[in-house]
DNA sequence: ATGAAAGCGCTAACAT
DNA sequence: ATGTTAGCGCTTTCAT
């Protein structure tokens, strides 16, 4: 309520962010001439262009992207939900993502879920809050039907390191079976007959296609042989590189007839392992042949260098990136892109002794 | 323009956001009532409360944060330019930062810099755009006025890993001056007396510090000896883990008076030089003893483990998150929190042989 | 307890 | 070539 008595005093301040309005002002022009300018410059009369372009300057005038949201245009932020941005693999994915997305002027919104459903519901309905160009996600695998109600109310949806599955999404996956029974069939042909499969955490998806291309493999795929090989199913306590080994390798010693040889759920499961093995003395791949999956960068730097099963980390990322940036063109089939991975022998399997 | 013989027909576009107006609709009551639902809970009939709130599940509702925004709400984005998110490092970083920023229900904006003025105006000028509530930047040291300009346009900047250096910012650093100090005391308690500083890649602010720490160090602190040791500086190729150290081994070794260790700017170009090393015969400690920086989870691992400099990695990006949401509370004072790093004792390092 | 209406900064359709 | 204006979805103030 302002008294007529008073004059209002305007007080410039420093912290109000400055829009097209401070601009035209600051120019002498209406707002759709800056907005011409910026949309448009080819239509805007030189003389007025660099006067627009000197308000700008002047005044700090920075774009809203709120403002332009409200009106339709498509958002700049894409939404990426791993398992873990600090896990080394996860840190390659996301930068495989953000370099392609940079190329569209995007951005990479980054959650994780220590794959807890309820964070992943939490991220999903933040992200979905932004008005993202899209979301890129490793499922948990919990609630599939939760990814295609984001993708039905116009949000689209990538699957990264899962397959669709009936969901109707677009999917950049990695024929994990494959991977398994790469890790095995090397294994085999070693002359390994007992080999374990050394997991840490629950068994999502990825990890049970593993599972299951190792059990192939050990069944033996051509017809001379009943089985090519036992398998060992264990589980260790999920603690990154730390030493939750002990009892796993207890586990698997104390056995009537312990394995020779182990395939792991991924290369810091190796490491322990390796390391785990080590504090008692015995020695890879002399005692224990170790298999890794991923390929991280300190795979083949470790020592003994890890045999591993190798995946395009980044390219994953990117690829997914691109898929979901085509998602609104026109035309647009969903489809499912799955990676081969391939066997990197280094120094820890070797024949059996 | 309706003609008015024709009747409009309204397609339900299935992937249309349903907003408020449609909540409304859908519930029959008007938005206000919808909004006082949304933020103002008490003050609606229970009655009316679950009915909105049905309609609301039933049509998918999901708020808009960019009208928010627009209303001049906070908004749950904060951006995050670090030089390389896929570095082990960074990763570490941006994890604590969204630890801190998930309790307040925000997201982290990820972008990576590689070390280019260009591509980090760039990512500002993006990130800016978005009306972030701040952002954290571990900056490349150019141009330290760009951050000052966007601070004081009101998107609050946190520096990390970087002084403020007279920015009149907050900042959560690390005394690397000490961390450098702490390396050469070490190697010169082991009777080292020509040491190496191995650096890969520009020379930042903190590697600067890093060297003027080891520098004091060699010059002796207590006033016994006119000096402790000579230093001798050497640049690799930055290539990650990958094997740019012929040049650099060979430099070392060809001098008259090689030097007896070697302090890396970090611990990816330790292990790279450790490999190196060995590939040519050499041992570690015996030949040269070698200490990293950072104490990266895999520090710890490899073999010979890493002697190392620790930082409180998450916690540092933690701390930023905190700094950062801060600043809008009443009575914000612009701080700058150093941390201390410490000497982390493993098996890279020994006595003069 | 509920509703009407203004306005945040921008874009785009239209008018001049 | 430049200007006028409606409206995106929401919050908030002010009625009712």
């Amino acid at each position: 309520m302002i008294d007529a008595g008073i004059v209002r005093v305007v007080v410039q301040d420093a912290r109000r962010r400055r829009g097209m309005r401070d601009v035209a002002a600051a120019a002498g022009v209406s707002v759709s001439t800056v907005a011409n300018v910026l949309n448009n410059p080819a239509v805007v009369a030189e003389a007025t262009r660099s006067r627009v372009e000197a308000a700008m300057d002047a005044i700090g005038f920075v774009r809203s992207a709120a403002a332009r949201q409200l009106r339709g245009l498509p958002s700049r932020l894409v939404g990426s939900i791993t398992l873990d941005q600090s896990n080394p693999f996860y840190a390659e994915l996301n930068r495989g993502i953000e370099d392609h997305l940079d190329e569209a002027g995007c951005m990479l919104l980054a959650c994780s879920t220590d794959l807890s459903p309820d964070k992943e519901l939490r991220a999903l309905r933040l992200l979905e809050e932004q008005s993202p160009r899209g979301v890129i996600i490793t499922p948990t695998g919990e609630q599939p039907q939760r990814l295609t109600a984001v993708s039905s109310r116009g949000t689209p949806v990538v699957l990264l390191d899962a397959r669709q599955a009936g969901t109707d999404l677009c999917a950049v996956a990695v024929d994990h079976e494959l991977g398994g029974r790469l890790a095995g069939e090397h294994l085999i042909g070693l002359g390994h007959r007992r080999i374990a499969f050394v997991t840490a955490g629950p068994d999502i998806e990825p990890v049970r296609q593993r599972r299951d291309g190792l059990a192939a493999a050990s069944r033996g795929r051509d017809r001379r042989q009943e089985r090519a090989a036992d398998l060992v199913e264990l589980r260790m306590a999920p603690a990154g590189f730390a030493e939750g080994t002990d009892a796993v390798i207890s586990a698997m010693l104390d056995r009537a007839d312990p394995p020779t040889a182990a395939v792991c759920v991924n290369d810091v499961v190796a490491l322990a392992l390796i390391r785990g093995l080590e504090a008692r003395g015995l020695r890879v791949p002399g005692d224990l042949s170790v298999v890794g999956y991923d390929d991280l960068p300190f795979a083949a730097h470790v020592r003994p260098a890890l045999t591993t099963i190798a995946r395009p980390i980044r390219e994953l990322g990117r690829v997914a990136a691109e898929l979901l940036l085509s998602e609104d063109a026109a035309g647009h089939r969903h489809q499912e892109l799955v990676f081969r991975p391939r066997l990197v022998v280094r120094s820890t399997t070797g024949p059996i002794g």
